[in-house]
DNA sequence: GTGGATGAG
DNA sequence: CGCTCATCCAC
């Protein structure tokens, strides 16, 4: 219904020759474990999408520059983003504003926003460096339009769960397109849709029909040893096609809805996928397919890699004499281990092979917020630091108002104060009290407490860096909205009536201490709630009610065969809830503790599962805002003003747990990080030497 | 829980 | 560079 799937029309496959020569390398095992997003699926598609050179763009856009226009933006003396257009020019990001002068006459360079001590808002400043000692930098105007994005992206793909954006940075987003492009296959390609031959799931797939992929467009096939390679196309071939489509749709949405270009890359997981994304810039998308994986990382330096960018990094190159990948492929497992310590040896030894399985989160919600400035010349005095103070708080506060008014009112439970005296770095921090409502006076007060904290314990002038964050975000009292207090109720149920734990196959009581594992069984059981339910209407009108369960509900399930149906038995990694699914199903509308388990939505009319009620909930607040966009005319190229368009919730970055060394530099201790090894495990485990190429 | 360190953009 | 944000870990 509202799932809205636009590139089924335009199939780039012909259908026409419908070559069953082969098996394919691809099991219908594989296929169920695609529409569950799993993480070890072979048929896996991760999308990375970057906007380019973010902070110009919004700029330009903001001001109306035309596109050819080379332009940077300034901050202070520096320049922190410079588009394509200026980088012709030779301009990166360590030149300063004379030499960019120098080097490109027709450069704009355009200063970022400030606060202004005793103003309520941020603003665009003429002569903004003249005021460095007043001002401070804001980054909102970012953020902002970083969520306009964010919504537009929402907007376009179907509803979750087939949607899944994790929201990487202020200008980066993941996309695990895996379900989506599953349900496309299925309608699609009807020969593989059918439950597998002899019910069994280890059955191999029928190769997909082997008429020349349409690898066309601009989008870019890459890196292809080609010739010598067997060219007939499997079904991961035609999930990073399918894969491309999207994310050809969503950039071209973000271009004519809101004017901003972006690259991606598309590949069997994110590392590869983001290595994919900045491979052509801008305004392209790169494709790696799994064959070509090897070849495309050989290439790289693997100080190009995520957590190895750093001292990791600095360390492996340090002790392996090398910074290229194609090099360290040559150093065995055993060896990484006895350098790097088992775990990041590990690690590294699989990421260099391309191997990835961290997940997309799927969630969005901001878990901190800061406040900073550096002071050029320092500042000695408690009187300018509490100044400053007034400016970070109201900074704060107009940004947590953003945030809870358009979300599930959730506030920040800690409060603390960064300080920086030479190379010294202090901090304190302390609790928000809750029960009243936060305010720019209670922030204060306490951030006035927390400097008096440091002054005390420590010669504190001269201070080079101030920096006020909250964090520890947590629902709002009064919400009995969100998760956190369904968790506390599901605990309290759980408790009552423990016999209807796990039949759903949830794990109630791994719920606090292994959020990793909990979310990943709360896709399966969500996936599974929703082909059952797939064509129910119902008609509560408040989720209060639904433990009045009408029996009609009850039968809502016969388990939608064509998704829900997979194999259960051996393997632990796939989640498996056949028959137990619909059972659940059912009873969870008979009895009164499913309260604890869904909500309704109102716009939906329909039940959903608590678990994602999060997510679906800021689907429609996307889709709210992207209404309001259509009716909005880009503010006026004038620069004075703020281009302040609604706000809507977004925010957070829930980067996956990985890796990184547990040891670091100095090797004591090189014990620990166990979640390293349980990435390790399933690496191992589900890794199928079928993700390669022959 | 607190404070420091690291890593990312 | 300067400003954010997130996660991990020893304490």
């Amino acid at each position: 219904m509202s799932s809205s799937q636009p590139f089924l029309a335009s199939s780039p496959i012909s259908p026409a020759t419908a070559g069953r020569r082969r098996k394919s390398r691809f099991t219908y095992k594989h296929l169920a474990q695609l529409a569950l997003s799993s993480t070890t699926c072979p048929l896996r598609v991760i999308a990375h999408i970057d906007l380019d050179a973010f902070y110009a763009q919004c700029e330009g856009v903001r001001l109306g520059i035309p596109e050819e226009q080379p332009l940077a933006v300034q901050q202070w003396q520096g320049l922190i983003a410079i588009n394509y257009p200026a980088r012709k020019f030779g301009l990166n990001r360590h030149v300063t504003i004379t030499e960019a002068r120098k080097l490109c006459p027709d450069l704009i360079m355009q200063h970022v926003a400030t606060w202004k001590e005793g103003d309520e808002k941020w603003a665009y400043h003429r002569d903004a460096f003249a005021h460095i000692a007043t001002h401070k930098v804001s980054l909102d105007p970012y953020r902002l339009e970083s969520r306009r994005i964010l919504a537009c992206i929402k907007d376009v793909l179907p509803a979750p769960p087939l949607q899944r954006v994790e929201k990487a940075s202020v200008d980066e987003v993941f996309l695990d397109l895996s379900a989506q492009i599953h349900s496309i296959l299925l309608e699609r390609y009807p020969e593989i849709s059918g439950p597998a031959p002899y019910d069994d799931p280890t059955e191999f797939l029928t190769r997909p029909p082997t008429s020349a992929l349409d690898w066309d467009t601009d989008a870019l096939v890459d890196l292809d040893l080609s010739e010598t390679e067997d060219d007939d196309p499997d079904w991961d071939d035609i999930a990073m096609l399918l894969g491309s489509e999207i994310v050809r749709s969503v950039r071209a949405a973000i271009r004519e809805r809101l004017k901003y270009t972006c690259s991606a890359g598309i590949a069997r997981n994110k590392m590869i996928a983001k290595l994919g994304s900045a491979h052509k810039k801008p305004n392209q998308q790169t494709i790696v397919r799994n064959r070509a994986v090897q070849q495309f990382m050989d290439a790289f330096k693997f100080t190009r890699i995520r957590n190895l960018g750093g001292k990791l990094g600095d360390e492996v190159v340090n002790k392996f004499g090398t910074d290229q990948v194609k090099e360290l492929l040559a150093a065995p497992v055993e060896q990484l281990k006895a350098k790097l310590g088992d775990d990041t040896g590990t690690w590294v030894y699989h990421i260099i092979r391309g191997e990835d399985s961290s997940e997309v989160n799927a969630r969005t919600q901001i878990k901190s917020m800061l406040s900073a400035k550096s002071f050029r010349p320092t500042i000695n005095t408690s009187e300018q630091a509490v100044r400053w103070l007034r400016i970070f708080v109201a900074d704060i506060q107009s940004r947590l108002v953003e945030e809870r008014v358009l979300e599930n009112k959730r506030r920040p439970k800690v409060l603390s104060l960064h300080h920086r005296q030479g190379a010294q770095m202090r901090s304190r921090q302390a609790s928000i009290p809750s029960g009243r409502p936060i305010d720019e006076d209670l922030l204060f007060d306490i951030a006035k407490h927390l400097l008096g904290q440091i002054i005390i314990d420590g010669r504190a002038w001269p201070c080079s860096n101030l920096q006020l964050s909250v964090g520890g975000f947590e629902d709002g009292p009064t919400g009995n909205r969100g998760i956190g207090s369904f968790l506390v109720r599901a605990e309290r149920a759980k408790a009552m009536i423990p016999s209807i734990r796990d039949a759903d196959g949830y794990e109630w009581s791994k719920v606090n201490d292994q959020p990793d594992k909990r979310r990943k069984l709360d896709h399966g059981a969500i996936q599974d709630y929703f082909s059952g339910q797939e064509s129910q209407e119902e008609q509560h009108s408040d989720a209060a009610n639904v433990d009045n369960a009408d029996p009609e509900a009850v039968s809502l399930s016969p388990p939608d065969t064509s998704s829900a149906k997979r194999d259960g038995d051996e393997d632990d990694e796939v989640i498996t809830l056949d028959e137990t699914a619909g059972k659940s199903a059912g009873s969870l509308c008979q009895q009164a503790p499913i309260t604890t388990y869904e909500y309704f939505c109102d716009a939906c009319r329909k039940r959903f599962p608590t678990v994602a009620k999060e997510e679906h909930e800021d689907w429609h607040l996307a889709r709210e805002l992207q209404a309001k966009e259509k009716s909005i005319c880009r503010s006026e190229p004038g620069s004075d003003r703020d281009p302040h368009g609604s706000a809507w919730s977004s925010g957070s970055v829930k980067r996956s747990t990985v890796p990184r060394a547990g040891n670091s530099n100095s090797n004591s201790n090189s014990n620990s990080t166990t979640t390293t090894q349980k990435k390790m495990e399933k690496m191992e485990k589900g890794q199928s030497r079928l993700a390669f190429g022959n």
